[in-house]
DNA sequence: AATAAATGAATGTGTGTTCATTCAGATATT
DNA sequence: AATATCTGAATGAACACACATTCATTTATT
């Protein structure tokens, strides 16, 4: 790696410190030094602290959005769509786990002054979910009743929920491909030895149009 | 209410003021005014700013396990239990929004320094999840193959993150109820429409005894 | 009168940010 | 080719200030 790079070099060590302490203790000396830069040299490539954790997210976050959407493209079953974002969403929290965790717990602590920031790219994020659901129930593949909009947060919340606690403890129980597993068949298959009849007492069954395309 | 009683008031005044700024951007001297009190009474009542947001999860947290586990000793069967434990929390989030956004936002984060702490509360709460799926599995609703470790975390994170949603937005799209049926059902019949067969090619399919129903 | 509880102004520390200074390399001048 | 001039990236010591905590004093309770 060259030795220029000051821009780089200072977001690789911010994440690593941010992981380490926490955004709000962390010290930006120990970023500097972290980086081999001088304090002061920070401050001509972000504006301020809370600069460098924006484009922590900005940038990697748009990486992985990217690369698990190139993945996802090579796939047609939504069933299997669902259990690949699965594996590549723990496969990414565990190869970048200080990155990770900063996505995890201090964006989420910032979201308060970034609502509309974080919202669009953690949307995208989601979308990616909810679409694949949308087709798998065109292709008469997934139930009607389920509301995509429900899904992609239950859904992304359970790998979240699991990454977090590898994140945060030392060694893990489950591999990465066990959890991936588990949970996709989780929600595709459900839990249940046999299909439980009562839970769908309440919506008759009704007949679905078939709204082929939409397009003019 | 009592006018003295500082202990709650200080208490209750943190909660609103953490959910509004966040931990760190957090002044006592705003605690101390919203809950009618000078700053130094603060100190009389606690060791540190650090150790108010410990009491309130320990207090709180207490509070909500004590009330999840009596509700849900009233019912049987471990579906309709899954369903419950899913409206009981999405309703304690809709009702205690700060202190919801509290426990989700600055306690993940402040996790680090108080890891073996959190913890034990924490995993308190999800363990009446993994005990719920154990006696399904046992009563021979649920597949033995579901992990409990695993499914525990999931259904947490799944409710977790659909309550994020809430508490960070201010109009919301879907009802608790709504979401809560959802949700259990995601997890108890899964989301397809027939049952996919390459989902399970790794497991051969051992005949399934036919569990009626289980009540004796 | 004695004790306890509450007050809030004062303190001191920790830290994000600034900015005068340095100096390696580029450019101009001889 | 040698020397002088310029440039702006990098530095890090110094600054300013925000804020948790303390404690001498006041007020309430017994």
């Amino acid at each position: 790696m060259k030795v220029a790079d000051k821009h780089g070099r200072i977001i690789q060590a911010a994440i690593k410190v941010f992981a380490r302490n926490g955004f709000f203790n962390s010290r930006i000396a120990e970023i500097a030094k972290e980086a081999n830069v001088a304090d002061g040299t920070i401050y001509l490539y972000f504006n301020n602290k809370y600069d460098i954790l924006i484009t922590i997210f900005e940038e990697e976050m748009g990486k992985i959005i990217a690369s698990v959407k190139q993945e996802l493209s090579k796939i047609d079953n939504p069933c299997e769509k669902l259990e690949i974002f699965a594996l590549q969403h723990l496969s990414l929290v565990e190869k970048n786990k200080d990155l990770a965790e900063i996505i995890q717990v201090e964006l989420r602590q910032s979201s308060k002054f970034m609502k509309e920031y974080r919202n669009r790219k953690f949307a995208e994020y989601l979308q990616i979910i909810s679409t694949i659901v949308k087709e798998g129930q065109e292709k008469g593949l997934f139930r009607k009743d389920v509301m995509p909009g429900i899904f992609k947060r239950a859904f992304f919340g359970a790998l979240d929920e699991m990454s977090r606690f590898w994140v945060l403890s030392p060694r893990k129980k489950y591999g990465v491909k066990t959890a991936a597993k588990q949970i996709s068949h989780f929600f595709l298959n459900g839990i249940l030895e046999v299909p439980c009849p009562e839970t769908q007492k309440k919506k008759k069954k009704r007949p679905v149009k078939k709204t082929k395309r939409s397009k003019k």
